[in-house]
DNA sequence: GTAAGTCGTGTTTTT
DNA sequence: CACGACTTAC
């Protein structure tokens, strides 16, 4: 094969060697994707029919890109069948096909995260539990947790670790919540993301003859990503591998950060005992960045104590060094790094920078929330920008409204998409008459638009003008219901909007964000309108609507503008990141409670930020700024935090510190006695803690708190010390680091107005990292 | 039953 | 700040 000259020694070893199991540790930039993709190339030009290959991938977009660099090594047409696809989206194809031996049609609605936490809550309030205890996030992260690992409403009951932590919450209540929730997504005919991989699992489990044509479909298994898969994936994969043991995984323990949602980095860890003949490649050259930029990303991994022994190193050029920059607060950073991407950029072309485009340059952050400010700095620059994340495009109002509609027409049975769409537009059938019908529905077991359909049936109590309203309803429904079976997509999806009235309630808005939203509705039916298209092409002639709906529920990349090149800058945060590369990086909010996360308390959890970073420095390849700000507008209130601990971490050799353009203003000393190079991060990582909320402070207060700043940060800068507080609701916590304690350890809060309190601390003592 | 306005609260990362 | 829950006025 004349591509694999285009290897190095290790990658074709990894690549060729295609029986038995194979793990493949990649260190970043080792060319993971390109030994993935390679081998399945190999694969398919040794004759393996692209329908017996199974590739995993994490998103989406990995899953696009490298089917399309599949097609360019071997002819297309050989490619065209591969099963190539995330997790949740090959389990959704496949329980389509079976969905009937499960107890659901094939047309069963994924619900979205949006609507688990509101059938949740419904759940919770029909328990008669307190929705402030029971928020329905964190009970949907307790439920999905279970499932993750395989444990039925039952199991959790009997789990006394998991009840224990259930205690600590207030929230004794979760196992019937849990079941009931079960049994309501049942009865909608829907599976959430997590059911998706659950149910396939059970599938393969209570169906022997479809366990065995599985594994002899996918004789070759390969899965991307594998340090992010969790305890569900692990088993679905290893018993698809079961008989042939064609199982290639690839991963690198450093870039795990996904354990918030499952992952279980000892999958990666203990796949060589899984399987002892495994053949072990590590890729450790990386092709990717500067030495310098590889240099700084080890210095700063090697903190952390669980990995896998490996040595990346690069042999490009030395490189620059890595740069921190300290701002004033949040829009200095903006304004900051905007004007260093100015500088930089192709419009001002100069000697040796003029290579220099907008697609080169990534902005990476911890938090969605952090864009805005370099959005508005860039559009003040008239820098182009690219955002990914935040609300995608399938998250508007109106977009899940419509798609509700369809949602609806398609399963009969899924409640919230009724209720999502009951009061858009307006029809006079309002809470009471739903909560009437919801009691109904759950006492006689029907579906909200059974009842509705049939009232009496249940002895549905409204009087005679809404009877009316509830039958035109149903009536326009069972209308719809009629059309998706007769239509394709797009014609059902063009009179579903007219028929509804959602296109005429759009338009009479004439609102600059009406329009918008109408326009973005007419962007959903030209999507629908190119994916009838391009089955037209794959040869399926006829496309239902059912079939967008399975993979639009699933689609949450909304990078699809393939016709916009423009050239443009990056904004995205570094969990999105991974995967990608850019030649310039910015990275931004390098602070305490920030990145690190507020939320990071157990050594496991900073260990995971610390891999975040990881990932974030080794996307640059040739350039990476690093930056914080001193104080920050977060959640409404100024909050002021050190300096990231991480930055302790790097190896000062790959790192130069630089003054920040923006000056620090002498009316605010805030600082005023410090230079904020050398010890403003000099602080040693912290071992111990102490936080306390000081009693109620009204809004006024809040503000004295805020500027008596001055006090509590002069007392920092004792050597080893670090103080960080925050206002939060009546009051504020004042975070104390230190390394050595006494008994009596005290800090003074300076109150502006109210005088000064004096907070005895009591620490408590972190887990050693 | 709806629309507009007030109050309070809680904040990460994604399939 | 930004959103959802709740109140008040139509």
């Amino acid at each position: 094969m004349d591509f694999l000259d285009q290897l190095n020694d290790t990658q074709r070893a990894a690549v060729t060697c295609t029986e038995g199991p194979s793990l493949i540790v990649a260190g970043a930039g080792s060319g993971k994707t390109r030994v993935l993709t390679y081998r399945i190339a190999y694969l398919l030009s040794q004759g393996v029919p692209a329908g017996n290959i199974l590739a995993l991938t994490f998103t989406n977009k990995a899953a696009r890109e490298m089917k399309e660099r599949i097609m360019r090594l071997v002819p297309a047409n050989d490619a065209r069948y591969l099963w190539m696809g995330t997790f949740h989206s090959i389990c959704a194809k496949l329980l389509r096909r079976d969905a009937d031996k499960l107890g659901f049609t094939r047309d069963f609605t994924i619900y979205d995260t949006a609507d688990s936490k509101s059938l949740l809550k419904a759940v919770c309030k029909e328990r008669g539990l307190d929705d402030k205890v029971y928020k329905p996030a964190a009970v949907l992260g307790r439920i999905s947790m279970a499932k993750n690992n395989l444990i039925s409403p039952a199991e959790y009951g009997k789990n006394n670790e998991l009840l224990r932590q259930d205690r600590e919450a207030r929230m004794y209540d979760i196992v019937a919540v849990y079941e009931l929730y079960q049994a309501r997504l049942k009865a909608a005919n829907a599976m959430d993301f997590d059911d998706l991989l659950l149910n396939m699992l059970k599938l393969m489990n209570e169906h022997q003859d479809v366990l065995e044509q599985l594994q002899q479909m996918f004789r070759y298994v390969l899965v991307d990503e594998y340090q992010d898969t969790n305890y569900v994936q692990y088993l679905l994969v290893s018993r698809l591998a079961e008989p042939q043991q064609n199982i290639c995984v690839v991963g690198d323990d450093a870039q795990s950060i996904y354990s918030f949602r499952g992952a279980d980095i000892r999958n990666i860890l203990n796949f060589r005992r899984q399987y002892p003949n495994a053949r072990l490649f590590k890729l450790e050259r990386n092709y990717r960045s500067t030495q310098n930029i590889v240099n700084a990303a080890n210095s700063l991994i090697h903190k952390n104590i669980h990995q896998i022994e490996k040595t990346v190193f690069s042999e490009k050029e030395e490189g620059c060094p890595l740069s921190l920059h300290a701002y004033m607060d949040d829009r200095a950073e903006a304004n900051g790094v905007a004007e260093q991407i100015r500088s930089l950029s192709p419009s001002r072309p100069s000697r040796e920078k003029a290579q220099i485009s907008y697609d080169d340059i990534a902005v990476l952050y911890r938090t969605n929330a952090q864009s805005r400010a370099f959005e508005g700095e860039l559009r003040k620059r008239n820098i182009p920008y690219r955002i990914y994340g935040g609300t995608s495009f399938y998250q508007r109002k109106e977009i899940k409204d419509t798609l509700g509609y369809f949602r609806l027409a398609v399963n009969p049975r899924d409640n919230e998409a009724l209720l999502r769409i009951i009061g858009f537009p307006g029809r006079g059938i309002g809470d009471t008459t739903m909560k009437k019908v919801a009691a109904n529905a759950i006492e006689h077991h029907r579906s909200y638009l059974e009842v509705m359909r049939y009232p009496a049936e249940t002895g549905l109590d409204v009087n005679s003008a809404t009877m009316k309203k509830l039958l035109g309803f149903t009536e326009l429904m069972a209308q719809l219901h009629q059309l998706s079976e007769e239509t394709d997509a797009y014609t059902f999806a063009e009179q579903t909007l007219h028929i509804t009235g959602v296109q005429s309630a759009l338009a009479m808005d004439v609102t600059a964000e009406g329009i918008d939203r109408a326009q973005n509705v007419q962007e959903l039916l030209n999507a629908i309108r190119e994916f009838v298209a391009q089955r037209q092409e794959e040869g399926i002639d006829y496309t239902p609507i059912t079939d967008f709906l399975g993979e639009v529920s699933l689609q949450t990349d909304q990078d699809d503008n393939l016709t916009d090149t423009t050239e443009r800058v990056t904004l995205m945060t570094v969990h999105a990141a991974k995967g990608l590369e850019f030649p310039i990086v910015f990275i931004a909010g390098m602070e305490e409670n920030l990145f690190p996360s507020q939320f990071c308390v157990k050594p496991s959890e900073i260990e995971e930020e610390r891999r975040l970073l990881y990932v974030a420095i080794t996307r640059a390849m040739e350039r990476c700024y690093l930056s914080y700000a001193r104080q920050r507008f977060r959640n409404g209130q100024m909050a002021f935090n050190s300096p990231s601990r991480f930055l302790n971490d790097i190896d000062r050799r790959y790192m130069e510190i630089v003054r920040t353009a923006t000056p620090i203003q002498p009316e605010r000393p805030r600082w005023s006695n410090q230079t904020w190079g050398e010890r403003m991060y000099a602080a040693p990582t912290p071992e111990w803690r102490h936080e306390e909320k000081t009693p109620a402070a009204t809004s006024a207060t809040a503000k004295a708190i805020s500027g008596a700043t001055n006090n509590i940060s002069s007392a920092i800068w004792k050597e080893g010390e670090r103080v960080s507080h925050r206002v939060f609701g009546e009051g504020v916590v004042v975070r104390v680091y230190r390394d050595e304690v006494t008994d009596n350890d005290k800090i003074e809060v300076n109150f502006d107005q109210s005088g000064t309190k004096t907070l005895l601390l009591t620490y408590a003592k972190l887990e050693r990292i």
